[in-house]
RNA sequence: GCGCUUGUAGCUCAGCCGGAUAGAGCAUCGGCCUUCUAAGCCGAGGGUCGCAGGUUCGAGUCCUGCCAAGCGUGCCA
């Protein structure tokens, strides 16, 4: 319908063009909107305001021109000129009737587009260390991330969902080191545990774990792995100092072979964990990338040669640095330590590059907020590597704030003190936390209340959208039980009945979800389809407070069914496509 | 200091490419169950859209400055 009135105001602007009243090689943009309230009509336009200056006219009259030029068209009852020139459109409501039909003949396949044509869109979201479960933090970018992918499918994007696995670097070897000193103490060895080590439960689990399947294989003394250590925190010493010295110390005793497997252990089963965690989350990806994949095929040398050959590269102070500054960052940034070790930045350049290899025609990141300030370094790198950079969109996600009641739940990883995804969903339930997490833009400060999102009344936004659902499943029950017979023709007959305020208001509201599908998918804000999902559900509860749809006259009962139905069909699709669960009975 | 993000009702937040009288939930107050599920509905009160300028037919929305909050500003990841 929208795009019917968009031709045929493109076909009105020609048409005065014609009259000379506008230059001809003017080209308008039609903007058309869903009015606010009724009594603008169903859609309008400020054509004649945007065009009042080029055409030198005062907006009214031009707008009056404008619609003297417009074809006639059965669909449309009453064109008005309104306020300072707006254009509003009256829909023939036989029209709007036929949205029950499309939705009920489209079923769960209604709604979706082909605006993105099939384009390769790659996703990678969450990405978080495999050296502790996933925490609150995670699970935002967790359904928002799957909630940007799973709209982009819908809008006919075809998606590829990943998960960059960090499995090198400092923090990967202080977790092997932590798992191997819990290990010890299981073998029954005494020692401190550093400070700045990982100290979460499920680290003495892993390592208990490895002592059952491994025995005393990888035990030394105590004596051996303490002496000569530099002091810890706790004795006054430095802590990075320490695990530094400690991870060296797990390095020369077990020997490279030993201290790998060791190594593996943790990051098999942390990353187990978290893919067993997220797909009970309603999260699935394709592929789960390994940075140390990088350095072990020589993507991280190539790449950084590639910038070399670019001009991009310079040696100072012992360490090799990228001139990203060149490229609209703050400053240059180090890829490879004067100690001769590559930077997780030097990882990330390869990762690009091979991302930009893959061939995707829009490669999208989803980031915490907290790594904004790696933008422009990123973009700088594509940019070096000959790429175009606004390939890459890189979505901020702000962490949530986990409150207990008023008591603000303090988080890190480190500490062991942190709320994990599991526990939430354990706590809340998947649905109430995926629609909590997505509820909110992306780029917005959370609040997540544990206490709100646990309450099973009506505080809780997820199931006043439920609740609809699974009241019209109950409506279908209850005609059953007096022992009635659906007859969708005899409703899509009489559709004509559906003349009360909420009717049209329903049929106005399923007939936007094409739209409001497509412009979450575009902008990449799942919570407007949450937002609609409100509305919808809110008019529909309006509808059912307000009249009886089990009449005893059957063309009006079978009409109110099939658009009952119809609001079924567009809130089980939605919530099917944000992974909430469609009761039918609650 | 500089950069990014945010600032809308008591609280949590929507507000589409700049559009007509700025909306919703919670909270408060008042109504609605003999009728398809009251996890619901109807109504009321509640606003200097952080502040000040600017752009224009029109600004919560765009621009500039200021104020406030969060984050960033590593040869950490």
């Amino acid at each position: 319908m929208k795009q019917k009135l968009e031709s045929l105001l493109q076909q009105a602007v020609a048409g005065i063009k014609t009259q000379g009243i506008l230059e001809s090689d003017f080209i308008a943009q039609i903007q058309l909107e869903r009015t606010k309230d009724p009594q603008h009509g169903d859609f309008a336009t400020n054509l004649a305001m945007l065009l009042a200056k080029p055409a030198k006219q005062n907006p009214r009259q031009l707008a009056e021109k404008i619609v003297a030029a417009l074809p006639a068209d059965p669909a449309v009852v009453k064109v008005e000129i309104a306020g300072p020139g707006f254009i509003n459109f009256f829909i023939n409501p036989d029209s709007q009737f036929q949205i029950v039909r499309q939705v009920l003949e489209q079923g769960s396949a209604f709604g979706l587009s082909r605006i993105g044509a099939g384009q390769r869109v790659q996703v990678e979201f969450v990405s978080a260390n495999p050296t502790g479960p996933l925490h609150v933090g995670h699970g935002r970018g967790a359904a928002y991330g799957s909630a940007v992918a799973d709209l982009l499918e819908a809008a006919g994007f075809s998606v590829e969902r990943e998960y960059y696995v960090n499995d090198a670097g400092r923090q990967m070897d202080i977790l092997a080191t932590s798992v191997w000193l819990r290990y010890l103490e299981a073998c029954g060895e005494v020692l401190p545990f550093p400070s700045n080590g990982y100290r979460g439960e499920y680290v003495r689990d892993i390592s208990a774990n490895l002592h059952r399947s491994a025995g005393d294989k990888y035990r030394k003394p105590s004596a051996q792995v303490l002496a000569d250590l530099p002091a810890d925190e706790a004795q006054g010493g430095d802590k990075e100092k320490h695990i530094d010295a400690l991870i060296e110390r797990a390095k020369t005793l077990l020997g490279p072979e030993a201290y790998e497997q060791v190594f593996q252990a943790g990051l098999d089963e942390i990353l187990q964990d978290i893919k067993d965690d997220l797909a009970e989350f309603g999260v699935g990806y394709q592929r789960w990338f390994s940075e140390r994949s990088l350095m072990d095929d020589q993507s991280i040398d190539r790449a950084l040669r590639r910038l070399d050959e670019a001009g991009f590269l310079y040696r100072q102070e012992g360490a090799t640095w990228f001139a990203s500054s060149r490229l609209g960052d703050e400053k240059d940034r180090v890829v490879v330590r004067d100690n001769g070790q590559t930077t997780y930045f030097a990882s990330d350049i390869a990762y690009h590059m091979n991302k930009l290899d893959r061939g995707f025609d829009k490669i999208i990141n989803i980031w915490g907020a907290d790594h904004h300030g790696y933008i422009p370094r990123v973009k700088a790198a594509m940019q070096a590597l000959g790429a175009d950079d606004s390939k890459l969109k890189v979505l901020l996600v702000q962490f949530a704030v986990l409150y207990r009641g008023d008591e603000k739940v303090q988080m890190s990883t480190r500490s062991g003190e942190f709320v994990t995804l599991r526990q939430l969903r354990n706590e809340v339930g998947k649905d109430a936390c995926r629609f909590f997490y997505v509820m909110r833009k992306s780029e917005q400060h959370m609040d997540f209340d544990l206490k709100l999102a646990t309450s099973k009344t009506n505080e809780n936004p997820v199931y006043y959208v439920q609740y609809a659902h699974a009241r019209v499943c109950s409506v279908l029950r209850q005609l059953d039980e007096k022992g009635r017979q659906r007859d969708p023709l005899l409703g899509m007959q009489h559709l004509h009945l559906l003349t009360e305020e909420q009717e049209s208001a329903l049929l106005t509201t399923l007939s936007r979800y094409p739209e409001t599908l497509e412009r979450a998918a575009l902008n990449y804000e799942p919570h407007q389809l949450i937002q609609y999902l409100r509305e919808l559900a809110n008019q529909f509860h309006s509808y059912y407070n307000a009249h009886q749809f089990l009449v005893d006259d059957d063309k009006l009962c079978n009409a109110r069914i099939n658009l009952v139905c119809a609001v079924r069909q567009v809130l089980a699709n939605a919530m099917s496509l944000l992974k909430i669960n469609t009761p039918e009975a609650m």
